[in-house]
RNA sequence: GGGCGGAUUCCCGAGUGGCCAAAGGGGACAGACUGUAAAUCUGCUGCAAAUUGCUUCGGUGGUUCGAAUCCACCUCCGCCCA
């Protein structure tokens, strides 16, 4: 079996401009492929994850990848798939980005001159020349055909600047950047992108007579067509700062039955077979598969031991046990109305809840237990005697506790 | 450039002078049931020193005893015409 059907297996695959020669090129690592990120935020998510072990996985099988940083497309803003105007970065938060974005890479790609290189869009679409780039590349573009892109479809009911319409102009001309500099013959991407993909080859076939093929992964959605990998909260970050492994573990532990399975194919490296064992497991039997998948997913992106302590923290919040590895929170002198702090202070003081309406329903509603007893004043006080040495064990709801002390 | 319409709380969306911290839905959160899942039911959803007080309906100023609601200007967005 060749990458391209492991791929297939795996249900990685959405589309692809050529099939045949695509699976010739990839399994015999003939590619020199390249995948772009564009610097967001200043931590890659789940969706950059799957991206970077397509990678690997195309990596292990002989070809060569190039990642790129969008460190020049960042300034336009990728309108795919959004209803909403991108907020304008500024080219300060763009090179944080990109920074945290590389290093954050490292950990996962081999980077070496006979292995994976790094570049950087910045250094060619920010010294392009408006009239040239027009002449050279922008007679290559149908407007018509543009705007029946799928990736503005949405767009063109909430409106569409015309920097962001650039985009796919500017994610053209990389591929045929990286075409004409590295060979580059093969770009990947999220579905999202298929049409910015495409404008690339068409780029290359038009400027250069040759032929670039490009593939795009599946989206990771749920079962309900939605995102994974976001919650109320925002992404699901891979920064442990943003997004603790614990959280992270936690993520993919609570995934819908229905998205177990498909989560591991997709995300892991597990091998086929044994997620086919899996593909028989049923009800209860599920739950094993949820750990197996946010234990193997916290390995990766974090480490082995952590993945290890999340998995003990979990099973010791959830089916009682030891309190191995609890969070904790300190609370100060400043934090005391006359010499103690009440139950409300305490779950705000600990971030369990953000302010105080909130922490009053929680215990009002009977979220809240402290030491494993259910709150039921809003009133109830606590001392700094109460709360020093070891401190109290607060949980608020089923899936967020802390220890507090007094300090 | 001209004409018209719009901006409301996390999101969608009602609200056209006091009964408005603002209907309804979604989401989120909490409780019950469960398998840390889904479905269902219930509660809840601006902030606080909490039968009260404070801040919020794009921005700034104004009218009024009183403004999300009326007026003026500004910003942003959509539609139509050029």
């Amino acid at each position: 079996m060749g990458i391209y059907e492991e791929l297939q297996a795996r249900g990685l695959i959405a589309q692809v401009t050529d099939e045949k020669e695509i699976r010739e090129l990839i399994n015999n690592g003939g590619a020199r492929f390249y995948i772009g990120f564009d610097p967001t935020a200043d931590s890659l998510h789940v969706g950059h994850f799957m991206a970077l072990c397509l990678m690997k996985r195309l990596q292990m099988a002989g070809n060569k990848p190039v990642v790129l940083i969008g460190g020049g497309t960042g300034y336009i803003g990728d309108p795919s798939g959004r209803s909403d105007l991108r907020n304008v970065m500024t080219p300060e938060q763009i090179q944080h980005n990109c920074d945290c974005f590389k290093k954050q890479m490292e950990k996962f790609i081999e980077f070496g001159d006979d292995k994976a290189i790094m570049v950087n869009n910045a250094d060619w679409l920010l010294k392009l020349n408006y009239i040239e780039l027009l002449r050279e590349v922008g007679a290559c573009f149908s407007v018509n055909n543009m705007l029946r892109a799928e990736c503005y479809k949405n767009r063109m009911e909430k409106g569409l600047s015309f920097l962001e319409f650039n985009y796919m102009i500017m994610q053209s001309y990389d591929f045929y950047y990286l075409h004409n500099k590295y060979g580059c013959n093969m770009q990947f991407g999220g579905d999202d992108q298929w049409s910015n993909m495409l404008g690339g080859t068409e780029l290359i076939r038009k400027k250069t007579g040759e032929d670039a093929y490009a593939m795009t992964i599946t989206l990771l959605l749920n079962s309900e067509g939605k995102k994974m990998g976001k919650t109320a909260k925002g992404a699901v970050w891979l920064d442990p700062e943003k997004t603790s492994p614990f959280e992270f573990y936690q993520y993919w532990r609570n995934v819908s039955d229905a998205d177990v399975l498909k989560c591991i194919k997709l995300l892991t490296f597990l091998p086929l077979e044994e997620i086919e064992k899996m593909e028989a497991w049923e009800g209860a039997e599920l739950n094993k598969a949820k750990e197996i998948l946010a234990f193997e997913l916290t390995k990766l992106v974090h480490s082995e031991e952590e993945a290890r302590k999340a998995e003990e923290s979990s099973k010791a919040l959830f089916s009682g046990g030891g309190t191995l590895e609890m969070p904790t929170a300190t609370i100060g002198a400043d934090k005391l109305r006359d010499g103690k702090i009440d139950i409300l202070g305490i779950l705000v003081a600990s971030g369990l809840t953000p302010t105080r309406n909130e922490a009053r329903r929680a215990v009002e509603q009977g979220g809240v237990l402290v030491d494993d007893n259910k709150v039921t004043d809003i009133k109830t006080l606590y001392s700094p005697e109460e709360l020093s040495g070891e401190g109290i064990v607060v949980r608020r709801g089923k899936k967020s506790y802390k220890r507090v002390i007094f300090e």
